[in-house]
DNA sequence: GCAATCTCGGATATTCCTTGTCCTGGTTAT
DNA sequence: ATAACCAGGACAAGGAATATCCGAGATTGC
C-alpha cells in the first residue's frame, strides 16, 4: 500500500458548486424559478438545495416569492453580483484557518496583553485568504453565464433559457 | 431567532495551525526535537500531533531520527521551506472546490466530448485557489520565525531556544 | 370571499469525516 | 541488551455535511 496522505485539504461544501450554477440559471429566467425547478435542472435533490437556495435568500442575493407561480429571482442585476457573495452566503462568512492561539498554550504561554495582535502564522493565513477572496470577489455571476456561452458557442445559455421558459 | 447562516465556510484541519508553529520551533533547535517535545511545548495531544509530523516527514520537509536522542529535523534550510509545502503535506494536496460535473446531469445534460474543459464555475475556483496557494507559496517558515521574533520584541525565539535546549 | 394548491422555511434523521487514542513493530544510541 | 524514539494501522467518539419531511404562508382561480 503505497497510499500517500489522503487526508483533504481545506473543503467547500457542494452547496457551492450548486449556488452557483444555480445563479447562472436564474440570471437567465425572466420570471421566478421554483427550488424543484432548479434541483431537476441540475439533477440534484429537490429538498437540500432548497437548503442552500434559502441561504442565498437570506442573504439578500435573491428574493424569494410564495404561490403557485412563486420561485427564486435576483433582486440585483448579476453583473452586480460577484461569485463571492455566493460562496459566502452558502458557506458562512467564517475563514477557512481558525486561530486556535497556541501562543498562549505550553511552558512558554505568553500573556493576554502580548495576544493582542494575531500571531505572524494567523497573519500569513489570513493575507492568502485575502487573496483568494479577492479573485472571487472580482468575477460576478454575469461573467460565469458568459464564459459559460462562450465555452457552449453560444447554444447553452440559448438552450437554458428555452427550457426555462417551456414546461411550467 | 434572528442568527444568520451559521454554517461553516471551507475549512482548515487545525492540524496546519499545529504543523506550522512546530515547523518554527524545529527551525530554532540545533539538535532533532521530538515529538513529545513539541506536544508538551505548543500544550496539545502528543498522540495526535505525532501524526501530522509524520506527515510532515512523508512530505519529506522534515527529516525523523529514531533513537533516545532522536526527534525532528528539517531536510532543508527554513528558508527553503514554503508555508503552502507544510500545509499541502499536513492537510493534502488537493483543492477545496471539487467540481462535480453538474453540467453533465439533468435534462440539459452536456456530451462527456463537451466537457474536456472545464467549466466557467470550476475555472473561477481554481483561479482563486492558485492566488491563495501562490499567497502561501511566498511565505517561508524563516519568515514567520522572523516575524514572530519581531512581534516579542526579540524575545519569542531566544525563550524558544533556551527552552529547546535545556530540559531535554 | 374562499378553498385549493403551490411555495418557502425550519426542525429532524443519517452518513461521513475529523479528531483523538492506543498498540505493535522497527530503528538507533548508550 | 536496553531504553528511547519514530512509523503505521486499528479503533472509538464527536461533529459537521448530507438528505428528507412536514408545517406556515401566499397566490391563483372560482
Amino acid at each position: 500500500m503505497s497510499e500517500i496522505a489522503r487526508v483533504l485539504v481545506m473543503k467547500l461544501s457542494n452547496g457551492v458548486e450548486w449556488g452557483l450554477h444555480c445563479c447562472v440559471s436564474i440570471s437567465q429566467s425572466d420570471g421566478p424559478v421554483s427550488a424543484a425547478r432548479l434541483a431537476e435542472l441540475h439533477g440534484v435533490p429537490p429538498s437540500y438545495l432548497a437548503k442552500h437556495l434559502q441561504a442565498l435568500s437570506r442573504a439578500g442575493i435573491v428574493r424569494s416569492t410564495p404561490g403557485p407561480v412563486g420561485g427564486y429571482a435576483f433582486t440585483r442585476p448579476a453583473a452586480e453580483v460577484s461569485v463571492l457573495q455566493v460562496v459566502q452566503a452558502v458557506d458562512g462568512p467564517e475563514p477557512a484557518f481558525r486561530c486556535t492561539e497556541i501562543r498562549r498554550r505550553g511552558p512558554l504561554a505568553l500573556s493576554p496583553e502580548r495576544c493582542e495582535k494575531p500571531c505572524a502564522v494567523s497573519r500569513a493565513m489570513a493575507t492568502a485568504e485575502t487573496a483568494w477572496r479577492e479573485a472571487l470577489a472580482g468575477i460576478s455571476v454575469a461573467d460565469l453565464a458568459g464564459r459559460i456561452d462562450q465555452d457552449s458557442s453560444g447554444t447553452a445559455m440559448r438552450d437554458l433559457r428555452s427550457w426555462l421558459a417551456g414546461a411550467p
